[in-house]
DNA sequence: AGTTGTGTTGAAGA
DNA sequence: ATCTTCAACACAAC
């Protein structure tokens, strides 16, 4: 699941690798992961595979001839700007991610050709988009469940869909201060987990580092978050801060298909504390991890360190 | 072997 | 308006 990190770590392997390099040919097996932007949400559907196929083509026709002059990271997005001022998104959604290295298309499916991560990795076999430079070299996007998605405008038309304009500040923006984070999680409810999962209010994190924040924070996920006191609110804002820094600096977290742009997995994965270590013991008080719903989300959590209810014994927090 | 769970996001429904 | 549910999709696990 690309979240802040992993985008990031995608980004940074791009601004490597891609700048500079020419756009000679763009190859799909799935034109409707194209979108428009000006409906940037819409789908088409099956039966109009002949829209998507137009749609395409004018994808195709914008970007071959760009250069790439460098990439960049808004919430989960990455942009890719472009000669012409012309821009390139993609959201790799649930299951993309952006992989750099050769493929040949035999008998109208990729095979990945290089670098050996590619090969040998099955998570990095669902290419459904190859985009081909001048040199050979290629940035293909592998995406197993097919959710994730690209469209190409000007710069001024991009920064406009709504996928950017709506997003609120980055979680790893030191315009989030503790103030304004304060200010931003009493605005929102059901609960605090819902709120950091808002990309409207903070953009950047998703389910993995929600549940590694709140447990660092010792926070239960159901606590409403206009309810939080100064302390939890500053925990939460330390937490957050700090592993999405260090989940950057080990290359994100693989617990099932990210991969970075070499096909490898991220180094934050065995640092996780609770996030699909249900039935695991917490490593603070060994109590058996939990997983429950929260908004309809899978949930990890420490029954103990993160307690739903206050309780004092006196005037101490047990 | 059919059913369920997975998690990003927005649209639809309540 | 605010909240919940569902849909897009493919595959693993039960």
């Amino acid at each position: 699941m690309p979240e802040l990190p992993e985008v990031q770590t995608v980004v940074n392997d791009l601004n490597k690798k891609v700048v500079g390099k020419r756009i000679t040919d763009v190859w799909t097996d799935n034109p409707k992961l194209v979108r428009d932007h000006l409906h940037p949400s819409r789908r088409i559907a099956d039966a109009d595979i002949k829209e998507a196929q137009k749609n395409f083509r004018h994808f195709k026709r914008d970007l071959v001839g760009e250069k790439i002059l460098r990439a960049e990271r808004k919430g989960k997005n990455v942009l890719v700007y472009l000669s012409s001022n012309k821009l390139l998104l993609i959201h790799q959604k649930m299951t993309g991610h952006l992989l750099f290295g050769k493929w040949e298309i035999k008998r109208g499916r990729p095979k990945g050709l290089e670098p050996e991560a590619i090969k040998n990795d099955p998570f990095n076999g669902f290419v459904h988009l190859i985009i081909t430079f001048s040199d050979k070299t290629q940035l293909a996007l592998s995406d197993m469940r097919k959710f994730a998605k690209a469209m190409v405008a000007s710069v001024e038309q991009i920064h406009a869909t709504k996928d950017i304009a709506s997003l609120g500040i980055d979680a790893l923006s030191p315009g989030l201060t503790l103030k304004k984070f304060e200010e931003l999680i009493k605005t929102s409810g059901p609960t605090i987990k819902q709120a950091l999962l808002k990309p409207e209010l903070i953009s950047g994190i998703g389910n993995i580092y929600a549940d590694e924040s709140l447990h660092r924070a010792k926070i239960h996920p159901q606590q409403n978050p206009k309810k939080l006191t100064k302390d939890e609110l500053k925990r939460l804002h330390a937490a957050i801060k700090s592993i999405l820094r260090k989940a950057v600096r080990l290359r994100g977290t693989s617990t099932s298909d990210f991969r970075d742009t070499e096909g490898k997995e991220g180094g934050y994965t065995k640092w996780r504390l609770v996030y699909g270590r249900q039935g695991e013991s917490c490593q603070s008080c060994q109590t058996t991890i939990k997983r429950i719903k929260v908004g309809g989300r899978g949930t990890h959590l420490c029954l103990y360190c993160q307690k739903p209810l206050r309780l004092y014994t006196r005037g101490k927090r047990q």
